[in-house]
DNA sequence: TTGTACGCGTTATCAC
DNA sequence: GTGATAACGCGTACAA
């Protein structure tokens, strides 16, 4: 190859790699019968000499969660026109999986690293810390300086949608969760936080479920809370998925929404406009973190000097029908 | 590490590789020092030493369809335990871009390659073809002998749903379809195929809709439909997804479903047992194209003798009240 | 700006 | 069953 151009193999490496300091006619051939034998560096050789691939290991809880679909779509939209190629490992929200993860794809030499949230093992934290891979945390947001993140606070669009409730002259509002992640966890503090302010917090209104969110459990959830407390008039439920299974229950067992409850979700996942009556729900910017942590870690992978801190993103209240 | 053991590093790097012809004691050694020096092997090495590594490309069409979840899913439980790595990229149905991934992760000389479907460019099947990479398609089924494939007949679970509505004494039997990808036409034909034999095919009932498949779509297409052809009885919509789409449509108008209108979708996805009424659909084997899928690619990736045919999965009509 | 010499960490080949 | 040697195909470091 190097020989087709003319030119030292070194000098064909560092046109290929776009590397300063190559002369552009030279650069040109290279170029050139690089498209004309179809040459292609080996990623392989590439990894072992430079001791860094283009991989980039982007770890989520799950995928049945449209929510990190969108944010997917938008890393992989951000750094595949980079040269920087996307690898999805799937946690499940599972410690000792995330630390499996790590351990098989970090001796990949990842140039850099994309996580949900902060909570992970022990271990893992060091991994990658030891590892030096760059890595940026997302969907929450820190107060620790110096740790780069993108994300919103889930604690204030908590509130903010129980307010919602509140400013609609709800006073009996219940909480239903699934899942039980920080992020919701952080949900429900805010949640907590909204109505003791205004003297109407009461935790028998709280139903907590460790199990996997879904449409099924959120029709679940809403006619267990219903039952526990007739006099609810609203709910807030943590995921769009719970809040479109309570709508359906609320359907199925003529439930008149919102006049008779209020019911709200969060995340405004897909169908959430198209239930009867379309969901209240609070839009998160999940594209958008994709897009910015994918950026944030673009520059530390090219080495930005200044250590890039949290950016902290916008949620929108989305009032709809059933509240 | 090999001088922790004591042994040379090819019988290091066979005992890691647990290759025969090694020393259980010699193996025993080697594994104990790996052990304690938190010895990894670099893949990058390998991969350059050996021309192969322990990736295996994954294709899908979308994530946002959760019957690709599931079937990734289903690929990464058989592949990860056995040592390979699926590393999933998304066509978006787009041959342009399908070509760029294999452009772009093939030069990672994969251990194997899982691709959705038959239908694909000139230039992506020689891509595979020529780069020797083992390949095992999924979701179809081909007449062509010697393809590696697990998947199941779509035309015939077309026919199928479409013969249980005729048995349910619908006549006036519509069909709405969005995304038109070669499985939903394969769908279409099933369904034009059953109701040709029973003399009840009027093309007038096909909605076919290039745009990307949602809830939201299926509301449009089930209103457009009963505007088009209010004798309508019956709607076959290609996915559950537009399927529940027209199911809130109806509810939402105040159109009885299945009195007046029987609904059927297809795939069974999450949320169809939920919906008011429940919707009948066809269960694909996603999850075990998946396994099966992934489970002949590792016998062609450790060299199996008999080329491996086409796998042909059941599908199981799952009736419910919306029919 | 270009080139030389070397090494990255592993496995293939072939001898022992 | 085990080991010596070489090579995999690039990039780094330094020299010119």
């Amino acid at each position: 190859m190097a020989r087709a151009a003319e030119v030292s193999p070194i000098t064909a490496s560092r046109a290929l790699r776009n590397a300063r300091g190559v002369d552009p006619t030279l650069a040109q051939r290279v170029h050139e019968a690089a498209e004309q034998l179809g040459y292609v560096p080996d990623p392989a050789a590439r990894a072992l000499a430079s001791q860094r691939s283009s991989q980039v290991i982007v770890l989520v809880p799950l995928l049945s969660n449209t929510l990190f679909v969108d944010l997917l779509e938008a890393v992989h939209r951000t750094l595949f026109p980079e040269g920087y190629h996307p690898l999805i490992g799937v946690t499940h929200y599972d410690s000792a999986e995330e630390e499996l993860l790590l351990r098989t794809y970090l001796p990949l030499r990842p140039a850099g690293l994309l996580v949900t949230g902060f909570d992970r093992s022990e271990a893992s934290g060091q991994l990658i810390a030891r590892s030096g891979v760059p890595c940026v945390h997302l969907m929450e947001t820190s107060t620790t300086p110096g740790v780069p993140c993108v994300g919103f606070s889930q604690h204030d669009a908590g509130a903010a949608i129980t307010r919602h409730l509140l400013d609609r002259g709800r006073r009996r509002i219940a909480f239903c969760a699934a899942q039980l992640d920080p992020r919701v966890m952080q949900r429900a503090a805010g949640y907590r936080h909204c109505l003791a302010q205004a003297g109407l917090y009461d935790p028998s209104l709280e139903l907590l479920s460790p199990e996997r969110s879904s449409i099924a459990l959120g029709a679940r959830l809403f006619e267990d809370m219903l039952a526990r407390a007739p006099d609810v008039d609203a709910i807030f439920f943590c995921n769009d998925d719970i809040a479109q299974g309570g709508l359906l229950a609320a359907s199925r067992l003529g439930i008149a929404v919102p006049d008779r409850v209020a019911v709200a979700g969060f995340n405004d996942l897909a169908g959430s406009d198209q239930m009867v009556p379309p969901l209240t729900t609070m839009r998160t910017p999940r594209s958008e973190v994709g897009r910015a942590g994918a950026a944030m870690l673009l520059g530390m992978m090219r080495g930005s000097q200044p250590a890039p801190g949290c950016v902290e993103l916008d949620y929108e209240l989305v009032v709809r029908g059933s509240t």
